[in-house]
DNA sequence: TAAACTTAGTCAAGTTGGTTGACTACTCGT
DNA sequence: ACGAGTAGTCAACCAACTTGACTAAGTTTA
């Protein structure tokens, strides 16, 4: 059959991150919704981003998150701290919390990886992962990929 | 680098549908939010579905899968009848132009394969297309996976 | 170096897409 | 033929956003 893999991207993925937040659930991480990963994916790689920063990236006003961030600090995953230089703003940065989260996230992709390697085998993952790349860049045409919104 | 695999599974999906949106958009059909997909997906397998049947499968409330079909309706993509045997209920079917969408989406996707087996080669994406299926299942775990919100 | 502009964040109100709960009308099994 | 269950509706509520107006701090420019 054609024309049905965009399906099966995303059905293999939403069954990933069900488990994913399934494992999480069950390690104490079970207050995290789907939105606060992307802020935890962006602050990973943003150490000292702002809160319009974030806004920007995720595709939402300031207000929406600077809202996400409150609830994230409510909750001990990220830490408001003032801004070195200027005085209107402040970093959101993560706490030991946080990125226990992250990793933990990380480690449950990298076991599924480790899994998917048993079905198909090392090869075949390989090509997967290379091809799928390829595939990614041309989809995206040039632009950044937000990685928003899915799970 | 291992364990970025469900990511780009995620960016390439995302890709994919922002890309569909936009001809969508550009053919007419800017009218659809991405939860309308699901209705759009589950009423072409079952052509005569009811408003709670919907609910179930899109794991929602009836009462939110109403408003789904009456929005549908509003804009013409869906019709309500009365149920030819049960007068309680009343089925929900795709019109003239819900079916002219969908056809549009399953082309859409198509031409995304196409151009896919130029990039990689028919025998990659044929592998690619195995080997997702398995990881597929095998995630899943026997469960159905619904194929709910993600675009 | 002061006036004009821009930017980070806040406050408040409105919108949207859902929820739960109570209800009516109908169906079905015994 | 009646009691339990089901399809759909109405109404009230809630969460996650939005838009718009604002303050305070920073930046540019003449």
């Amino acid at each position: 059959m054609s024309g049905e893999l965009p399906a099966l991207l995303a059905v293999t993925f939403r069954a990933v991150m069900d488990h994913v937040h399934t494992r999480l659930a069950a390690e104490g991480f079970g207050d995290v919704r789907p939105a606060h990963g992307f802020v935890f994916q962006y602050l990973s790689f943003h150490p000292e981003a702002t809160a319009v920063e974030l806004g920007e990236h995720l595709g939402v006003t300031k207000q929406a998150a600077v809202q996400l961030v409150d609830e994230l600090a409510r909750r001990g995953y990220v830490e408001r701290r003032p801004h070195p230089t200027d005085r209107r703003s402040r970093v959101v940065a993560l706490t030991a919390r946080g990125w226990a989260c992250v990793e933990r996230v990380t480690a449950l992709w990298r076991e599924t990886e480790r899994r998917w390697a048993e079905l198909i085998g090392e090869d075949r993952l390989g090509a997967l992962r290379e091809d799928l790349t390829a595939l990614a860049a041309d989809a995206a045409g040039g632009r950044p990929v937000p990685l928003r919104p899915l799970w």
